[in-house]
RNA sequence: GGGCCGCUAGCUCAUCGGGUUAGAGCAGGGGACUUUUAAUCCCAAGGUGCCGGGUUCGAGUCCCGGGCGGCCUACCA
């Protein structure tokens, strides 16, 4: 409805937009959606009419008004139509042209195709669901801008068809990776995102408050141990998939809150999980991509089982030459570390030198699939001693697409042994680690009641979105990513009355 | 956290090494058009050039400070 035909309020001041007063259904029915048309009526002859009558809901995001007839073109979750509305048929012809893009709408009518070929609804009858009160960004540049597009997901979600899919595959490859796994016996649990002690990573946690217990607490930065606590409890195969903090900076690859997926499966070790995640990742590729062939970043990456398997040690070797053993002399070691860039503390032993030298020169260069395995014990707290490497142990890092996937170990699960570990980490924070790892003394209890021989796992879900819809930054399969907040909030275009700025967090 | 780059209309972008009234497309308003595809055409409107100082006869443009963002880098998954 226009200015002059319509009601308008006469206390509006007369420069502001028509002031639309349609009547807002309580609910719509809908008999299609526009893919299920668009796939249905494919082969329709130009000009041809199908006489089926359907009802389509969405938003309208093109208006082409052409007098006497308005050609639209209606959005909906799953695609695009055109709405061919003349004047003759269309039933408040002059509301319709008079539509904002952005407007949700609801059209019935026939399904036909124009002469030049679009497969199109006549309306026979059409209501205004909800009218959008800000502009629609430009049609066809959409929202250039990275923090509006974050920051208004909800306007980005319809212009950017890239987001929009991304964001719904990311919802798949949850729902896929939970069926894959429920499918061998995984039972899905929730354990607490508070924690006294921030352990189970290294990493710095965000800090809060319980006030009627009067207690600090912390954002978890990993569920592993009470995951643990859980095969000491007789659940032999769980996992969990959920968010976890860690007080860091953020950059494409890190978001402070991220999806993990963690498990445990009892009985097995650190072989039965690089099975595990080979076949999980390159299913859920095939799944989401049709192949296990895909290409991230313009190179091509292949995740066909089986994936590439190699130690630490080795493939040192293989990129610089360097034959490098746990037990060589440290200050030796430190000194080869300090020659290829590394900042060597005064704490670190062999193993921690050995990691950086590994970071600095090699895990840089390997773009996989690849199992990097047998860290030193010094920088796997929670792992298992290797069962022929002294000194080492039997955990591996997943390098996909140049990046770490996951991190897994045979568990370990002697607790006299991982009380000395926690130890060794209480001495590290005390000569300036600061994310060395928390002593958990109820962990230690647990494990004292026995934990049987176990595999544990977790995986960067995020990571793997990434990968499997070729997204470069965390943030776009993130609905919401963590920003800054907003300082000035948006004011409303028409009158501050009607919408008051959303509150700043 | 460090380095580099950016911020002009609701959106996407112009404005030569300082120089008159900062332009255009889209969106929004008015008008024309019975098969358009980012429809087209005509008219009118739309600006605290991120903010605050400074230099200058004159600053969107140069300098300083601040804010916000991007990329790279660092930590991690």
């Amino acid at each position: 409805m226009n200015e002059t035909s319509g009601p308008e309020e006469a206390a509006r001041p007369s420069d502001e937009a028509p002031i639309r007063s349609y009547e807002i259904p309580y609910r719509y029915d809908t008999t299609a959606t526009t893919a299920q048309l668009q796939e249905k009526f494919v082969d329709l002859g130009d000009g041809e009419e199908t006489g089926a009558v359907v009802s389509i809901a969405g938003r309208l995001m093109l208006k082409r008004d052409q007098g006497k007839i308005v050609f639209g073109v209606v959005q909906d979750g799953t695609g695009r139509i055109q709405i061919f509305a003349p004047t003759k048929t269309t039933p408040n012809f002059d509301e319709f042209a008079g539509l904002s893009l952005g407007d949700w709408i609801g059209v019935t009518g026939e399904v036909i195709k124009t002469r030049r070929g679009e497969l199109s609804i006549r309306p026979s009858e059409w209501v205004m669901l909800a009218p959008t009160r800000r502009p629609f960004p430009d049609k066809w540049h959409g929202i250039t801008d990275p923090d509006t597009r974050y920051r208004q997901r909800y306007v980005d979600l319809w212009v950017s068809e890239e987001s929009n899919a991304a964001l719904r595959n990311r919802s798949r490859i949850m729902s896929l990776t939970r069926r894959w796994l429920e499918e061998r016996d995984f039972m899905e649990v929730e354990t607490p995102i508070f924690h006294s002690i921030a352990s189970g990573a290294m990493a710095r946690p965000f800090s809060t408050h319980h006030n009627a217990l009067d207690v600090d607490l912390y954002l978890r930065i990993a569920p592993e141990l009470y995951l643990k606590r859980l095969t000491v409890g007789g659940f032999e195969r769980v996992f969990e998939i959920g968010r976890v903090f860690r007080n860091e900076g953020m950059s494409t690859r890190h978001n402070p809150e991220f999806t993990m997926l963690e498990l445990y499966w009892a009985y097995s070790d650190y072989n039965d999980i690089m099975e595990l995640v080979e076949q999980l990742v390159s299913s859920l590729a095939m799944e989401i991509c049709g192949s296990t062939t895909l290409v991230y970043d313009d190179k091509e990456l292949d995740l066909s089982v089986p994936w590439k398997r190699a130690s630490m040690l080795d493939l040192i070797e293989e990129h610089t030459g360097l034959v490098l053993s746990i037990d060589m002399d440290r200050d030796a070691l430190a000194a080869i570390a300090v020659e290829y860039g590394v900042e060597v503390k005064e704490y670190y032993g062999t193993g921690k030198l050995i990691l950086e030298i590994y970071e600095k020169t090699t895990e840089t260069q390997l773009w996989g699939p690849v199992f990097v395995t047998d860290y030193p014990k010094e920088v796997s707290p929670l792992s298992r001693d290797h069962r022929t490497s002294p000194g080492l142990t039997e955990r591996f890092e997943g390098i996909v697409a140049g990046r770490e996937l996951c991190n897994a170990f045979s568990e370990l699960v002697d607790p006299d042994e991982q009380l000395a570990r926690f130890h060794d980490q209480e001495a590290e924070r005390a000569a300036g680690d600061a994310e060395a790892m928390g002593m958990d003394l109820d962990y230690i209890r647990a494990l004292e009641y026995g934990m049987p021989p176990t595999g544990g796992l977790g995986i960067g879900m995020d990571r793997l979105v990434m990968l499997l819809t070729g997204s470069t930054t965390i943030r776009d399969v993130v609905l919401f990513p963590t920003l800054r907040p907003e300082q000035v909030t948006g004011t409303p275009p028409e009158d501050e009355a009607q919408a008051a700025p959303p509150p700043v967090e």
